[in-house]
DNA sequence: GCAAAAGTGTTAAAGCTACACCCATGT
DNA sequence: ACATGGGTGTAGCTTTAACACTTTTGC
């Protein structure tokens, strides 16, 4: 192979911001570190870009590695590049932001990679410059939710309109008005109601709706409204 | 210096897409490449990240040496990771977006360079992936200019209102209402009117606003909605 | 029957679109 | 004076926010 004739290469990581759901706040996979530097501390997932490789493909690569799950939301957020991000040696890291459902995740693959679900409100420091990195992706996250229909990658299949308004108020830290919600939600028509009622609530059971998956791909770039308006920084 | 055990270092480029506008339509600045492979044909302007820079700083180096200004509107918009994307070596590039006033351009420099100020609409094809950079560049750009006062960076500092509502026709090639448009902008509250009129006009000279720069720093990541509704894809 | 959560309706204010009209300038 | 482009006002519609009432379920 021919190459240019600079002596610049730099180790290119990737590092993985997973996001998902509890039903009642936003939770962060990280893992605790098993090697030095920084051995013991709470880390990203992440690992360096293969040769052979794309950069989309060592993303889920590294996705799959830790959850067991393929096809989930994934997405580049922006390249880390301060020179002395990484103690050891320069390393570009590029980031990327994945939505899962919880219940989803392969719970063998997540224990063996000593990973673990922290809740945004309270988690501790994580390594380098990663709690950079997540909060960029929490403020992608509220961009991109507030206009596009992102949020129910963190919902199972079915799910009910309270729901998605308790995930809708943890992400932006507000208290929403019921009925406008579910209004405007419904307005969208991406919901299909399933016939079916959730059983888990002891009072009046919701209405489960699943996404309509047709209707979500055609319009996923058009713009809504999902947030009232003053909200959002 | 310690390593990671790893030999997968790999070249970092940055490539800059920078935008201009002059006055009736929206201009991509790129250069004539001066080497091979693709040597003669139009390219983005870019170069390899330096070993000791950030890569915000390696951005703003190359903008400085391609049109002799600092302190102009970057932004990082993604990192381009195919493996075959560069034919000469695997190489990933950091993609950042500049938008500068074209009267404000070292013309020297850019001569030096070789460089060209292309027409959007009727461009030539251009090396390697970087039409899938402009691409990508263009629809950040659609999207960001909705929603913050992102427009008038590529404008000189004194500006009236039509030449801002051309400059919003050439990003979103559409056709705007003069009065809502102008009362729209209006009360956002950015413009300060300097008083005086522009004189290029051949009819009733617009006001020349200028921005009010503290407003303009405060509320920049407020949500505004510079286009019409249906609008944007 | 009561508490708690889900679902639906209404109304007033705000914002937006689509217009028409007047003003300043150069020829 | 007239053509051209700039500036302002307004009516009607749509969207939104704020609110009250009814329904279902478990105890």
């Amino acid at each position: 192979m021919n190459r240019y004739p600079i002596e610049n290469r730099i180790l290119v990581a990737i590092d993985c911001i997973i996001f998902g759901f509890d039903g009642e706040e936003i939770k962060l996979l990280v893992i605790k570190r098993n090697f030095e530097p920084e051995k013991g501390n709470w880390s990203l997932m992440g690992g360096f870009l293969h040769h052979n490789e794309d950069l989309e493909d060592g993303a889920e690569r590294i996705l799959y590695d830790l959850t067991g799950l393929k096809n989930i939301y994934v997405e580049q957020i922006f390249t880390a590049g301060r020179i002395e991000r990484d103690p050891v040696e320069r390393t570009i890291s590029v980031v990327f932001f994945a939505l899962i459902g919880i219940r989803d995740q392969d719970k063998e693959a997540v224990n063996a990679h000593n990973a673990h679900w922290l809740s945004l409100e309270r988690k501790p420091p994580l390594i380098f410059d990663h709690d950079d990195m997540v909060a960029k992706a929490i403020e992608h996250l509220r961009y991109k939710a507030a206009l596009h229909p992102i949020g129910f990658e963190l919902l199972p299949e079915r799910f009910t309109i309270p729901k998605l308004q308790k995930l809708y108020e943890a992400i932006y830290n507000v208290q929403l008005d019921r009925r406008n919600f579910s209004r405007k939600i419904l307005s969208t028509g991406l919901l299909m109601d399933t016939g079916e009622k959730d059983d888990q609530s002891s009072t009046k059971k919701a209405t489960l709706y699943r996404l309509d998956q047709e209707k979500y791909k055609n319009k996923f770039s058009s713009f809504w409204h999902f947030m009232p308006h003053p909200g959002i920084e």
